[in-house]
DNA sequence: TTGTATGCGTTATCAT
DNA sequence: ATGATAACGCATACAA
């Protein structure tokens, strides 16, 4: 039952030292053939699993990772996250390394401070960043190796996320093609870098078109449904013919808005959302938005950072899997 | 900066032995009023941080606990896992531990297995119970403390979970002396404790109320749009005049039926959902539906396992803090 | 190829 | 009240 096998049984159990089972175990240094065989056979038989915290003792190591995870309400409820640790527990696992969160607000170094400084991991994961980020500030300062799902301006800070220039920049891009010229947009919070990116390839396509934009219809820095209503109101002023928020929650608030002005959605006003999440899932009309994957980010992430703990050199990643849903909203 | 300072260190620094040190973070043994001042002083300007991991190679403990998160698509996006989260991880780091995560298919013992078997948690939390949990078998033979959260039908198994009979009877109750008494239910699988849970409830309200419940109404094991669709059709056929889902999910998939259908909600046919979330948050109408606090549940769960870690004596928990939302589907 | 001795940072067991 | 010393389980430099 409980295995408190350790590798001294193993050494007295087969009349060798502890050293030999160690090597015959982890294949470092050379070892006999048939010596090795027999140790390998032992553990087998006796299903013998080193002690991961003993074994860290000895070269400074955790085998974990933290995930810092945002605890604000409301961004909570996106299926991002959830999705994300999905592929970071897998590719964490393929490694023999584990996951271990750690949920606070974006602000709040302390709880991460606490698991770093106790020397509980070998690395981090930040999956959100802000424009300064403290969390990357802090363990820039760490030396603790790190990387974040999120461009950060920081050129030092090991980065990976979706290419939400690009995806952003199509998907307005189809939206112009069709014909939709008076376009708003409606973002989140201004610290946050993705907000800044997302705008960038809504102005790009732009460009890319040649129609200039009613940068007065572009609405950032926002947070909340009073807000929204305000913007709508504004943005049904002047006769815009379109609009593309940030993201799945502002989506919805648009649409509760309309509902109550009358204002039909496709007819009356285009939607579209820069994120495709489940929130939308059962909203009438379906909402045409960007649908990247999740999964895949997370475990891209944990590989890089995998690769930076062991000292390879590791370059920023940009991953190009995004979609277009094209949906009723914008027929 | 890389904070390497050891007890040995302070030792040295303060002229005692280590022991002596030692003794005064932990507050163990007898000790010097006046020595035990200046370690506490001298810790607290040079920023000491203990090495977790040799304090548990020391004590045989890990200072973690993990936490079994179903990997499975579609639950995945329920944001009770991530509210529930936010609760343990307070909870957790209360008491000086650290959340580990293993998420993986509820069937699949060789990811937790691999986490128990190297050493790297001195306890569990399962999230989700299934009838004959193999989670559950395995961590019961392996010795490791730990609960369930969502009730098991073994005794000898600590849970804790919200009251769902008494909620699901109470919401029951609420909408049969709305004179709503041709009531249908819709569930979730046979092999989940909570589906006959909940189902239990609904028919207690029916006793409470000495009205016969039609228990051809009665559909669980279901798992999907296309099911839907049918029992939809025979609930209507034979004339109900309301259905309870027992998620939300479920409860989008009636109402598209029903749009499809040319039925309008609340007029022809009543709609509840047995659990809150925001995947209906813009529906329309909006949901009657329970409303639970998960990350309460979620300290709760890490407080009894930390007891139970201490060896106290811990007792099943069922929380009562629910409320029943009544919203237009059921006016 | 294999074994010995020592270290990793802390707690626990004895003495003193 | 304090200190020397031995665990804890594994890795590794150095010897043999």
């Amino acid at each position: 039952m409980g295995t408190k096998l350790t590798i001294d049984d193993i050494a007295e159990a087969l009349g060798v030292s502890k050293t030999t089972v160690s090597r015959a175990i982890s294949g470092k240094g050379r070892i006999g053939r048939e010596t090795r065989g027999r140790v390998q056979e032992y553990i087998q038989a006796h299903n013998y699993k080193p002690n991961v915290i003993a074994k860290g003792l000895a070269q400074q190591r955790t085998y974990n990772i933290v995930v810092a995870w945002p605890g604000d309400p409301g961004i909570v409820e996106l299926p991002f996250f959830q999705n994300c640790l999905i592929g970071m527990s897998q590719a964490a696992e393929d490694a023999g390394y584990d996951i271990l969160v750690s949920v606070a607000d974006s602000k709040d170094i302390s709880k991460l401070q606490r698991i770093v400084e106790n020397h509980k991991v070998d690395g981090a994961v930040l999956t959100r960043t802000l424009v300064r980020d403290p969390l990357a500030a802090y363990l820039k300062e760490s030396g603790l190796p790190f990387v974040a799902i999120g461009s950060t301006e920081d050129p030092e800070v090991l980065q990976i996320d979706n290419d939400h220039y690009a995806a952003c920049r199509e998907l307005t891009s189809v939206l112009l093609a069709k014909g939709i010229r008076k376009l708003a947009l409606i973002g989140g919070e201004d610290n946050l870098v993705i907000t800044q990116t997302r705008r960038s390839g809504f102005l790009a396509a732009f460009e890319d078109a040649k129609i200039q934009p009613d940068r007065s219809l572009i609405f950032t820095g926002t947070d909340g449904q009073a807000e929204v209503t305000d913007m709508v109101d504004e943005i049904l002023e002047k006769k815009a013919d379109g609009v593309i928020c940030m993201d799945d929650f502002f989506a919805g608030n648009v649409m509760e808005v309309c509902k109550s002005r009358k204002i039909r959605i496709p007819e009356d006003l285009k939607l579209a959302s820069f994120y495709d999440s489940s929130v939308l899932d059962y909203a009438s009309p379906a909402v045409t938005s960007l649908n990247f994957n999740d999964r895949r980010l997370g475990a891209a992430a944990i590989r890089m950072l995998l690769d930076k703990i062991e000292g390879k050199e590791v370059k920023n990643i940009r991953l190009k899997t995004y979609e277009v849903m094209l949906r009723e909203s914008t027929k």
